[in-house]
DNA sequence: CCGACCTGGTAAATCGTGTTACCATTCTTT
DNA sequence: AAAGAATGGTAACACGATTTACCAGGTCGG
């Protein structure tokens, strides 16, 4: 509750000294006595100054908004985790939005946006809901870092070595003696989904096999979608050995649905996913997995948008850690 | 970047009309024609009021910090989930931290709380963190609600219905007929841990059975130390049949120590845990679990915080949707 | 015809900081 | 001794919205 005006009437000094000393201004000369007494005063009265006012006299707020699809998702959540670590790094505060939230009506979050409030805005996901944040961002010109998903604004784009990590999880099926491999896809229509898909083919393409389209289905991101879309994948492609998951959630569905469908992995079909979590070592079987760094994303996500770089057609892929496998037991040598 | 002063011209009003109008006061008479001009004026602007300095004239932020121990742990997700959404539904934004990052030097969150400039906090878990933002929080009178442990701080305290949850699980095994039930524990300073043993404690002692302290462990909430945790168990207590397991991520853990040890679940031991989310029906074996109103308990937590309701000793149980068994494959018959 | 009331607004203070421009002493220098 | 510089600050405005108190002019009742 104390105040700056509060704090210099009890230091017998001005507002301008103490905003000053306070703020580290160097062309503020003022005596030691003088410099300990408010100090002394700051403490004993523990100051903080409103935020509202250094807001709206700063024009800054050190606030980031995330948007995030869902936060329950592991995926997700790690990358939330390293935002929120990030921002904190950079003495900001995090504000978490769930696209479910956003889409309905007035929202307090979406405001703020709109109303510039905030420093910096970070997208993961593409949907109603972030569409509407953009479209506000893009209106008052706050910075803006899309994950993921790309889009016409002046906002900078962080991607994922989609494309290798789907390489190296494909190099792995094959280094087992796999051939006829098949993909796990995500979206059809969302650029880090089609690197993904072109890894998984390209991989193919340079060991002669072929990656035909009926050994492909869309999923989703979660896991009812992937449990559906296995058996879709199966029913098109029976003689698969080996699976492809571009999304590690998508994936532990779908071991789930090829239990449902007697289907024993990895005695007659191994699964390597993308992506992982501490969760995806305790399923059934245990996931074999590439680890991309969903962490580290987040946080250069954030420290991008804090930053002053330019961020108009900016691209940035998160190259460490390199994706590397977590060998566990949902892959095997091809039997025969 | 519209401002009030900016609208008011353009309409050839004061700044006061279009300000009193837009806020819908009541004893504003203003003309018809006037009116649909300012609002024409307001949609062709885009003016959206500037948050700070809203804040700074309301003293209000309709800004909500929580705090969380770990929003990778899927029981903390879901309450993060609800939280935001119920923040959404009233208005509000949500800021998130999570405790480690709020633990080292200054942190913009625990600034924010310090300078009262948010509407109130939601705690969840016990540490560092929390305490340093309890403490900003309690000199600042910031509103504050805390889920499942308790301060003597003025304010209010959210919790599960522990006992009876834990009364379930138990009554679950005793109706297998097991009778040398262990009970996997959290933390042995914490109310809502201690009630949950409790539940355990009366239910055994209500069917005439023991329930001795070597048959109790205290392990933590996480996959490790319900690994560590079970072996524990199992070593103190080699007679058990059955488990119940407090925190359903320790209980995944603890799937995982058994397997080590070379225990089959459910043949040889059958665990039942509290907590449910969706990856426990898709561990070895699917897990049986008493679900509780987690997301329920975020929303609570924020409508008590938002609300003008007293909080001092406000003691709130989240009863609805009553815990219920999710029978699921780690538990089965006592055999013989 | 005059006071009271209603209609449709306005002026100005305030919230708490940050910052630019300026100033009264005292000290130094030549 | 007078000019110039260094010391140690101060006064005042701006940021953008809210709100209380007030008021000019027209209408109406008596």
């Amino acid at each position: 509750m104390a105040t700056l005006k509060e704090v210099a009437k009890a230091a017998g000094v001005s507002t301008a000294v103490v905003s000053r000393l306070l703020s580290g201004d160097k062309t503020l000369r003022v005596g030691a006595a003088t410099r300990d007494r408010i100090l002394r005063i700051v403490a004993a009265l523990d100051y903080t100054p409103n935020a509202a006012a250094q807001s709206l006299r700063l024009a800054r707020s050190r606030l980031i908004a995330l948007i995030v699809h869902n936060v329950s998702n592991p995926v997700y959540a790690e990358i939330v985790s390293g935002a929120e670590a990030a921002a904190a790094a950079r003495d900001s505060a995090l504000l978490l939005g769930e696209a479910a939230s956003l889409e309905t009506g007035s929202n307090r979050l979406i405001d703020l946006i709109g109303a510039g409030a905030i420093d910096g805005l970070v997208l993961q996901g593409a949907g109603a809901a972030t569409d509407r944040a953009l479209a506000k961002a893009v209106r008052k010109s706050v910075r803006t870092v899309m994950l993921q998903v790309d889009t016409d604004a002046d906002s900078a784009l962080i991607s994922l070595p989609d494309r290798d990590a789907a390489a190296i999880a494909t190099d792995h099926l094959l280094a087992l003696g796999h051939e006829r491999i098949g993909c796990l896809a995500t979206a059809p229509n969302l650029r880090f989904s089609l690197s993904r898909v072109a890894g998984w083919r390209s991989e193919m393409a340079r060991h002669g096999l072929q990656a035909p389209d009926s050994r492909l289905v869309w999923a989703g991101s979660d896991l009812a979608l992937g449990r559906g879309g296995v058996k879709r994948l199966i029913e098109q492609a029976p003689e698969l050995t080996g699976i492809v998951a571009c999304n590690a959630v998508a994936a532990i569905g779908a071991l789930a649905g090829l239990g449902d469908l007697g289907i024993e992995v990895p005695g007659e079909m191994s699964v390597i996913a993308l992506h992982d979590f501490p969760l995806a070592d305790y399923v059934a079987p245990a996931l074999t997995t590439v680890r991309m760094p969903l962490a580290e994303m987040g946080a250069v996500a954030v420290d991008l948008v804090c930053g002053d770089a330019d961020l108009a057609n900016r691209q940035v892929t998160v190259e460490h850690p390199a994706p590397r496998i977590i060998l566990r037991r949902s892959t095997a040598r091809a039997s025969g």
